[in-house]
RNA sequence: GGAAGCAUAGCUCAGCCGGGAUGAGCGUUCGCCUCACACGCGAAAGGUCAGGAGUUCGAGCCUCCUUGCUUCCACCA
């Protein structure tokens, strides 16, 4: 072995002979038990940063741990390629407009360029020793995908939890779709309150609005009931200034009388309580905004133009016409569209929604009976299942997606859904198979697409080929663990949640593991769209190793945010050049080993029997903080005891012994011999599932000509009984190292400077320990002359 | 406005059931080239555990209050 370890060709070789060798194959539960994995398909949506990185290597550090335990291990990898975030960047990146080509041609160029993405994802996962079964890769555009959608899709209309309806929806101007609650998010803005005064009989009544431009769609006046400056003018009408139609003044109780005058405009729809308002008194339409966020022609003074030009506009004349009173700057929230940071609007229209809203206790019991880690991320869940407002809207103007398998009949209307035997269908291609019902043979597809998380929620079902004729669900579902990130709790998380109660009346997964995200600077999430990422992942590996990258990732507490330094990255290697080092100590000293059939520890020494004691410890603690997920203290525990007890003690303890058995004995050397093999073992065992390369390299390089396993990664983890007394043992031995370690140190002394006499005080029930230790610790200690004294 | 998380060494963070800060890594200082490793070994300095009150024989940990940071949700007239 070189004195440096070269990760470059290693980790290419390895990651070479685990693939060609299948290493990390799914046996199809033969004689294992299954722990099945619903992994996070990552949106083709940019190139993956650091934060992508830490994120799955936890969740795959599970996966390995899960395998040395004895699980056949379910671990495929996805690809969420369709749907808006795909198209966005497709759009960018051959600088187009979707709705400028032939849908056709677009969906083509779609298909293109994830082709081209996902090898590139796929190959930096491989690079970073990801234990996936590549043969159970999945697309969410691929047939089955879609097949399962539409089937998913089908079968809840018919048991009419996905429905249709003509209502306000969400809705994005920049995209032109509509979208779901899940995708809202909301950005502090500065606006102006306008204040005008509407004609009555009964004298001015003051308004105050953020958007005049949508006066002439104001449809009522509302005012709380209670309000005393009101109450008179509640029945009355009120010529809306401009434009000189008049509304009725009406009390609603959800009007707050400290905001604005008081009195507030509706109109329809400046925003979501408008919406409320409108179902509530069954107020009229006045179309103003259209789809595509300019304002409908017919409206006097800004038809045709955009909404903020529009609102200018208004306010100029206004002005012009002296009938601003004033006007005051606020600041607000407003919701936008998470994908495009557009300000969002309400626009009528037909939809598909899943009922959500009549299950949420349902919701709510399913994530009792999820293990969540850490366990705080439940209450994310709960808080946003308690506050849905609307169904989750399901389609989408869009063009590369998962088509609805539907079409409507021009007769009668109703929808008529594909046949099973059609699916995957697009309906913009294909005929239903028989006529409707009232005997009308004349259709329209529908031309919308699903929601990507109306795909992506069935990840469970797409993997277990559910109601398909090689169906496994009854294998892996259902799942042992999900993993994400928090971000994507109220759609992933929920969704599946949902998708699985309706589908298999079972929960998706019994454990959902969530992880933080990686902060470029505090409060800055490295995102694929800010580009602030330090170094591309590829270009980290190169510089520092898979290894590396990976122990840092096992670094933090679960769910914590983490920022990413390039210097905790060189502890890492500090680590694995350490965990090289050792292990070249131990092959020299293992050249003449003979592998024992079996060996009784009573023949070991006391110092031997601690350090398998300690390895066997810290296996046990590692596997009781990682059936919690606690990864990174798992790792802490397993630092220590190779740092520390195992290279800092017990190999310079034992190091004389194995080199010198003349004056040791052979006996004792070999004895020493077994506890350098079974205990490094035992530590690269450990370390296997945070570097996987590094120790598979080690035990290719020596632990393979005598264990029977292809590979480090196909062993177990093994335990036995805990001895505490050996444990006992090498804490007092420590301590006494350590004594005499500090009084060279005061004495600036050189380690091996020799010291004339060493008393030890020592407990009776050790005296038979420290005899037999007597010649390690003078060899270790330097000293020439050895007490033992109770 | 509601909720959650966090606040411990200069920095990043561990601290399980309440039992003596036993802390770890990085950084700093000092010593040591001890035949696996100077990408190392040994040691040292460094803390009013955010502040306050309470419960308790005993609180970093439990309760309440305050402050600061982060996040989620609500608020869009």
């Amino acid at each position: 072995m070189d004195r440096k370890y070269d990760f470059h060709t290693t980790e290419k070789e390895l990651e070479k002979f685990w693939e060609e060798q299948q290493i990390y194959r799914y046996r199809n539960g033969r004689d294992r038990k299954i722990f099945s994995i619903d992994t996070p398909p990552p949106t083709v949506s940019g190139k993956l940063h650091i934060g992508h990185v830490f994120s799955y290597t936890q969740a795959e550090m599970i996966a390995r741990y899960k395998r040395m335990q004895g699980y056949d291990v379910f671990y495929p990898f996805g690809f969420d390629d369709n749907g808006l975030p795909t198209e966005r960047l497709v759009e960018k990146e051959e600088k187009i407009h979707a709705n400028a080509l032939p849908r056709s041609e677009f969906r083509r160029k779609c298909l293109q360029t994830i082709g081209k993405y996902e090898t590139e994802f796929q190959n930096l996962w491989k690079r970073l020793g990801f234990s996936v079964d590549w043969n159970l890769q999945y697309r969410t555009i691929s047939d089955l995908s879609q097949k399962i959608s539409q089937k998913s899709f089908i079968a809840l209309a018919k048991e009419n939890k996905a429905y249709m309806k003509e209502s306000p929806v969400l809705w994005c101007t920049e995209c032109q779709t509509s979208i779901a609650q899940a995708e809202l998010e909301t950005k502090e803005c500065e606006t102006t309150f306008n204040y005008l005064h509407f004609k009555t009989p009964l004298g001015d009544l003051p308004i105050a609005t953020t958007r005049p431009e949508l006066l002439a769609g104001c449809v009522c006046i509302f005012v709380h009931p209670d309000d005393a400056r009101y109450q008179k003018f509640v029945g009355q009408n009120a010529i809306v200034p401009l434009y000189d139609f008049t509304v009725p003044i009406l009390a609603e109780e959800s009007v707050a009388m400290d905001k604005g005058t008081g009195a507030v405009m509706c109109a329809t729809f400046g925003d979501s309580t408008d919406t409320q308002w409108y179902q509530k008194h069954r107020l009229p339409y006045k179309k103003i905004i259209l789809q595509d966020g300019t304002i409908q022609e017919a409206v006097a003074y800004i038809g045709g133009m955009q909404i903020r030009k529009g609102r200018e506009r208004i306010i100029e004349l206004l002005r012009e016409k002296k009938l601003l009173v004033k006007q005051e700057k606020i600041s607000h929230m407003i919701g936008i569209h998470e994908r495009c940071g557009n300000e969002v609007e309400f626009i009528p229209s037909r939809q598909w929604y899943i009922d959500i809203l009549s299950d949420r206790e349902l919701f709510l019991k399913a994530a009792d009976e999820i293990h969540w880690h850490p366990a705080h991320m439940k209450s994310r869940y709960q808080t946003w299942v308690e506050n849905l407002k609307w169904d989750w809207c399901i389609s989408r103007q869009r063009y590369f997606g998962v088509p609805f398998p539907v079409w409507y009949c021009r007769n009668c209307q109703k929808p008529l859904f594909a046949e099973e035997e059609q699916l995957p269908v697009n309906p913009l291609e294909s005929r239903p198979l028989k006529p409707c019902d009232c005997g009308c043979n004349a259709f329209t597809p529908e031309e919308a697409v699903l929601d990507t998380w109306a795909t992506s929620s069935v990840t469970t079902l797409i993997n277990a080929r559910y109601g398909e004729e090689n169906d496994i669900s009854g294998k892996i579902l259902p799942m042992g663990m999900r993993c994400q990130a928090h971000e994507i709790i109220r759609t992933w998380a929920f969704y599946s949640i949902v998708k699985s109660l309706y589908h298999t009346g079972q929960i998706p997964w019994r454990d959902i593991m969530i992880s933080g995200y990686v902060l470029a600077k505090p409060g800055e999430k490295i995102s694929k769209s800010k580009n602030n990422a330090s170094g591309s992942p590829m270009e980290l590996i190169e510089t520092h190793s898979a290894d590396a990258i990976r122990y840092w990732a096992a670094n933090s507490k679960l769910g914590t945010d983490t920022f990413f330094s390039e210097e905790e990255l060189r502890t890492a290697r500090r680590f694995i050049q350490k965990l090289y080092n050792a292990a070249r100590f131990a092959i020299l000293q293992l050249e003449d080993f003979t592998k024992p059939e079996e060996y009784d520890p009573a023949e070991l020494l006391p110092v031997d029997r601690w350090i398998l004691q300690r390895v066997n410890e810290t296996t046990l603690r590692a596997r009781a903080l990682l059936e919690e997920y606690e990864i990174g203290q798992a790792r802490h525990e397993i630092d220590t005891l190779f740092w520390k007890d195992f290279c800092d003690y017990y190999i310079e303890i034992a190091k004389e012994r194995l080199y010198q058995p003349q004056k040791h004995g052979a006996a004792q050397r070999y004895s020493g011999q077994i506890a350098v093999y079974y205990g490094l073992l035992g530590i690269i065992k450990l370390y296997a599932i945070y570097t996987p390369y590094v120790t598979e390299y080690i035990y290719q390089e020596f632990y393979r000509k005598y264990e029977k396993e292809l590979s480090l990664h196909q062993t177990l983890w093994e335990t036995g009984t805990e001895e505490r007394i050996y444990i006992e043992f090498g804490e007092h031995l420590k301590e006494v190292i350590a004594q005499v370690r500090k009084n060279k140190t005061e004495n600036q002394l050189s380690m091996k400077d020799a010291i004339p006499e060493l008393i030890i005080t020592c407990p009776e029930r050790f005296r038979t320990f420290y005899q037999q230790t007597e010649k390690d610790i003078m060899a270790c200690t330097g000293a020439e002359k050895l007490i033992l004294q109770p």
